[in-house]
DNA sequence: TTCGTTTTGAGGTACGTAACTCAAAAAGGG
DNA sequence: CCCTTTTTGAGTTACGTACCTCAAAACGAA
């Protein structure tokens, strides 16, 4: 009945050495990738390791490890509280990260300026750091020092925000085209058949917003065909502006049913809404647990939140840079990050 | 610009022996509660290791350790698909537990069966298992096993399946009058205002379907007073009178809006779907991702499905009772586990 | 004071890997 | 065959903690 799925007495380098005919020293040259050894040595050990199926302590390997790998978060500046969000993510990882022999650094960089992050880049690459995780954006000149930096031998991850068509090796984040197509399977399902629904966004430049846009835009055409998107109108990430853009949306549409917020900017969506409706009249859909967010979702007037987990983007981004510190050339796991929706009573 | 948030150079037993002024040994005897060290030494060993902000190197320390803990799960046999993909998730789990020097064991007895489990978990508590991690059957005969457990010295923790009222150390699972509220605001969401809403669940005997059933209620009457329940039927957490359920609710509701399917059995449901209806004439809520409830979602007979993401449990569990084997009085985290909604395009 | 008890110190070994040196052995080229 | 280069072996040190022993010191009570 019982079964024992793992128990602690595992294959050590010594048996390996042993079971392949060699010394310790050419064990330990074949596991780390050490020049010198001849192929059908290094064939004869990774025999051994196979059939004893050996795995290194991870342990004892980062007590041995006398040097931390260096990976370093460039996130833009002063912005949104999703940001803030996310380097109170990261310096929670690190602690945790520290306990790996990885030295996590961050810094900050203007957001939307393109120069900066390059320059950032640039230096990141020239002092050596072992792997660069910036919140990318979408400019050339950053594929290109983005490219640089490979050639320099630092790779970079993307996060959050992606860079397609760059050297990037990774990007951590969710498939926001999957968020935008989810976002309209909610709203089309809460909406009478006919109705209007009102899209805010940040900014039609910003590649995850215009991304968010295309999938809903796409499901809403093909799924639910009576209802009408107005829109998007931009709110550049802003609560000022973005309560602009919903009172004009109020305004404009007396019989509008819906309000899908693509961008950040909620603490003006919900001021609006606080002041002109009452919570339930329409249907609000938004991105991103914050305190605006979740404050909306308690009061009845943010019916649902689509999230990213920035302490899963930030444990993924480490883990990703940490295989790639030590064998830069790995294939890495491409599966975006889960999409979470919240309600009222589900939220963490 | 740059902040470094985590420098690998952290102080070390020998640093919090010279600044407390005390030898190795007793800091040793301190920090792993040996007795035998006089209170106000104590004091000074503590204020060292506050002082030098000292945190244990969890790498040395585990490979340090020379005894595994051993871990316990006993699961439902021949359960359900989501028991077997707790099952699967739990070896999962096992493997990485077993790189902290964690033995993972598991074994299954018969579902719904009390008087096998408190046998087991008898058996474990004689064995000397450093902690049990039982799917509970709600039932005072597994109470006092867990309490005569307990006595014993054996820590006991219930996953999935809570037991109110008894010894157990935490409950690992997720809220599920939560995820019944939850439930009743995406379907009254979904549903015209005066409708129908068939449910089904697996018994009223089992303690999750009640909580759902009782959290659907509560919202449905609250928010949604237009809306009728009918049922629940309960369909045993079998395929086929699962299908014989849904099949009577649309011979005798001809005009219902929506299903909520609470237990398991869902291949059954399916079924009946795809040849009474076609997909998306009446909205479906189910719970757990299965291979039926993925298909079900794909080809569009399912809206939404509610999941407790099992390796997070599996993972949760093991870190509670590894903190139980080591410190048995121990506080532990009473937080429940995330509840995730999926709709087609955010499935994992 | 003296006895017994409790508390503390000093020192050792072990865990499994990383990283290094130096010498010895094997391979390869002419 | 010799000579050079490559490959391998043997051994050491280090990482930070856990756990152990034995002796020395401090303490408390009579």
């Amino acid at each position: 009945m019982a079964t024992i799925i793992q128990k602690h007495g595992r294959a050590t380098v010594r048996d390996v050495a042993r079971a392949a005919g060699v010394s310790l020293a050419t064990v330990d040259r074949v596991l780390n990738g050490r020049k010198g050894v001849r192929q059908s040595t290094i064939d004869k050990v990774e025999k051994a390791v196979a059939d004893l199926n050996y795995t290194r302590d991870v342990s004892a390997s980062l007590l041995a490890r006398a040097t931390s790998a260096r990976i370093h978060f460039v996130l833009p500046a002063g912005a949104n509280p999703f940001m803030h969000h996310l380097e109170a993510a990261v310096a929670r990882q690190a602690d945790i990260a520290a306990q790996a022999r990885l030295a996590i650094e961050m810094s900050t960089v203007p957001a939307l300026n393109a120069e900066a992050l390059v320059e950032e880049i640039d230096r990141l690459a020239d002092e050596k750091c072992d792997c660069a995780v910036i919140v990318a954006t979408d400019d050339d000149a950053v594929r290109r020092a983005v490219a640089r930096a490979q050639t320099k031998g630092m790779p970079t991850i993307t996060l959050v925000s992606d860079l397609p068509q760059s050297k990037r090796r990774a990007f951590v984040g969710i498939d926001n085209e999957a968020a935008g197509r989810t976002a309209a399977a909610l709203m089309g399902r809460f909406c009478p058949p006919h109705s209007q629904i009102g899209l805010i966004v940040g900014s039609l430049d910003l590649r995850d917003h215009r991304d968010r846009f295309v999938g809903f835009s796409e499901i809403m055409l093909d799924e639910f065909p009576g209802i009408e998107i107005i829109g998007p109108a931009e709110g550049f990430d802003d609560a000022r502006e973005t309560a602009k853009r919903a009172n004009e949306l109020l305004n404009d549409n007396p019989r509008l049913a819906g309000i899908y917020s693509v961008g950040a900017g909620n603490e003006g969506l919900l001021a609006t809404l606080r002041q002109r409706i009452s919570p339930g009249r329409i249907r609000v859909l938004v991105h991103e647990l914050t305190d605006a967010s979740r404050e909306g979702l308690a009061a009845g007037y943010i019916d649902a939140v689509l999230n990213q987990n920035v302490d899963r983007e930030a444990e993924r981004a480490i883990a990703l840079a940490q295989i790639l510190a030590v064998h830069p050339t790995a294939e890495l796991d491409r599966r975006p990050v889960e999409i979470g929706i919240y309600l009222r009573d589900n939220v963490i």
